[in-house]
RNA sequence: GGGCCGUUAGCUCAGUCGGUAGAGCAGCUGGCUUUUAACCAGUUGGUCGGAGGUUCAAAUCCUCCACGGCCCA
């Protein structure tokens, strides 16, 4: 759309009005101060007696937007909503006078209006302001979405998110949900004497996890910067420090591609803890999010796209080799072994497979494909292959694997943890792994990262660590289909 | 990247077999001093996502493109 052909008559008659005021002055004051906003309104008299309320003669000043207007000749109701909830302005000629009751008929639906006056209960029992004297403190030049059935077209709700978030109440709760969740979180940690840090964004060395950055240009340094993908690196480099407890809720960054679960940046919470392993992590995230369900739903039982997730039941453990197994009874144990057998099974399941791939990426292929969307009530999947898993320590008996897990509920992956790798010779070896992948053309296969390696070599106490995708345990607690409900602005291709 | 669906008034949506583009809300005019999807009467508003094509005639059929949604990779 372009400034000339999305004007249309109401626009312009808008326009027209604003215009007019400009005429009588400044039509956009900023010298109106409200005393109260309508929710502490209704929260102190919504429960009372009209008398009583009549009797106490309450006069109260609010602003806001005009959501619904009903002129009814020399007497008119209309909502206005600001940041806590609507409140009914009673808005009469005598009461104002005539030629502000003049005004008042001529302000539309969507203009932000300043009331002052008196609390009263209509005849139907709604709080509302016996208004004396009102303002316009800004005009609206655009019609608002149509009264009853709001805004329902995904596209301009993610693109124009204020009108979104004008029209909608649910959409005002997720985002609001949002941020009690992220406060939770900051909570929770903090009261266990986590260190709330902050690092890079913009990194030398993408590092952290298995995939492709985006890319740009230092123009002073003449030298290119990842955007980050993980802040693991740098996080477990201030465990080396002695922060034994470091939390970050940040942005990070891969260049793949949008779905309902995917954009291109989304916030992830990473935690490490010394002297504690995968094991001790799986408790705390149980208890982590019990807790949030219980402060931020008040109940432990989430309800998701019709589906109900009890939370207050111990989460299912179980490894990834036994989830393949238990979802895939055509498979034997031995399979999971042999190259061979892996491999026809990937062909069956229409896998697709490079050469290259081991035991270990087959078998998560094989695990991404047929379990992980069945692992609906929260459940951890453990001993990841190390194959795959380049910073996660061995398991003690079995070197093959590691002592990981990720969490699923509702067949989405919710959080990456592990025992980390502090042995910096076979950090080195792994990292060495990574770069000969990334040879053979793999983009989301990791760098060498040799300072990391100098890090560790200093000594890193024994650390657990893990990361928790913020946008999609939104998702779950808001019953939100798309990450984009839960993202504010998310990622959009331009309109033309 | 592939498949399916969608795009019509500011908004929410109809639109029959290809034959003059509709409703509700919003807006405008008038009426109405306790309404609340207010009500009553009248009324304005359209490049039917864009570009081609078929046809006497296209919102409607065909092709391509754009954007969005869902599913798959």
């Amino acid at each position: 759309m372009t400034e000339e052909n999305d004007e249309n008559e109401q626009i312009a008659l808008r326009r027209q009005k604003l215009a007019e005021l400009r005429q009588q002055g400044n039509p956009f004051p900023n010298d109106f101060r409200r005393n109260v906003v309508a929710g502490e309104l209704h929260a102190e008299y919504g429960g009372r007696d009209p008398a009583e309320i009549e009797t106490r003669n309450v006069r109260v000043k609010v602003a806001g937007r005009m959501m619904t207007r009903r002129v009814m000749g020399k007497a008119s109701f209309a909502h206005l909503q600001d940041m806590s909830a609507r409140i009914q302005v009673y808005v009469t000629r005598d009461a104002v006078g005539e030629k502000a009751y003049e005004d008042f008929k001529k302000w539309d639906i969507g203009d932000i209006v300043g009331a002052e006056g008196t609390l009263f209960k209509t005849k139907t029992g709604e709080l509302s302001i016996k208004v004396d004297e009102a303002r316009l403190l800004a005009k609206s030049l655009r019609p608002l979405p149509e009264k009853y059935h709001g805004l329902t077209d995904t596209e301009t709700k993610y693109r124009q998110r204020y009108l979104d978030l004008i029209m909608s109440e649910v959409a005002r709760n997720t985002f609001r949900t949002r941020t009690a969740i992220v406060r939770a979180i900051r909570r929770f940690l903090d009261e266990r004497g986590f260190l709330e840090v902050e690092t890079p964004m913009m990194q030398v060395i993408p590092g952290g996890a298995a995939a492709r950055p985006f890319v740009t240009h230092h123009h002073a340094l003449d030298m290119s910067l990842f955007l980050r993908v993980a802040p693991e690196l740098y996080l477990k480099r201030l465990i080396v420090g002695g922060f034994e407890k470091v939390y970050e809720i940040n942005r990070n960054f891969r260049n793949e591609g949008l779905s309902t679960r995917h954009n291109p940046e989304f916030t992830m919470l990473e935690f490490y803890q010394a002297y504690a392993d995968y094991h001790d992590l799986m408790n705390l995230t149980e208890e982590m999010l019990r807790g949030l369900a219980r402060s931020v739903l008040g109940t432990e039982t989430i309800m998701y796209q019709g589906d109900q997730y009890d939370f207050s039941k111990p989460f299912r453990r179980l490894t990834l080799r036994e989830a393949v197994l238990h979802f895939n009874p055509d498979i034997r144990e031995a399979d999971l072994d042999s190259l061979d057998a892996l491999r026809r099974i990937a062909a069956r399941l229409q896998v697709p497979v490079k050469d290259m791939y081991g035991a270990g990426k087959l078998q998560l292929e094989i695990f991404e494909k047929t379990v992980e969307s069945k692992l609906k009530d929260p459940t951890f999947i453990t001993s990841y292959p190390t194959e795959v898993s380049p910073l996660a320590r061995r398991n003690d008996k079995d070197p093959g694997v590691t002592d990981r897990f990720e969490l699923f509920v509702g067949g989405r992956e919710i959080a990456n943890g592990f025992s980390e790798l502090n042995d910096a010779e076979d950090q080195a070896e792994r990292f060495r792994k990574q770069v000969a992948e990334k040879e053979t053309g793999d983009e989301e296969a990791m760098h060498f990262d040799e300072d990391y390696v100098r890090a560790l070599e200093h000594g890193m106490p024994p650390t657990a660590g893990e990361g928790i995708g913020i946008d999609r345990l939104v998702m779950l607690f808001t019953d939100s289909p798309s990450i984009r409900d839960v993202l504010l602005f998310p990622h959009m291709r331009p309109e033309k």
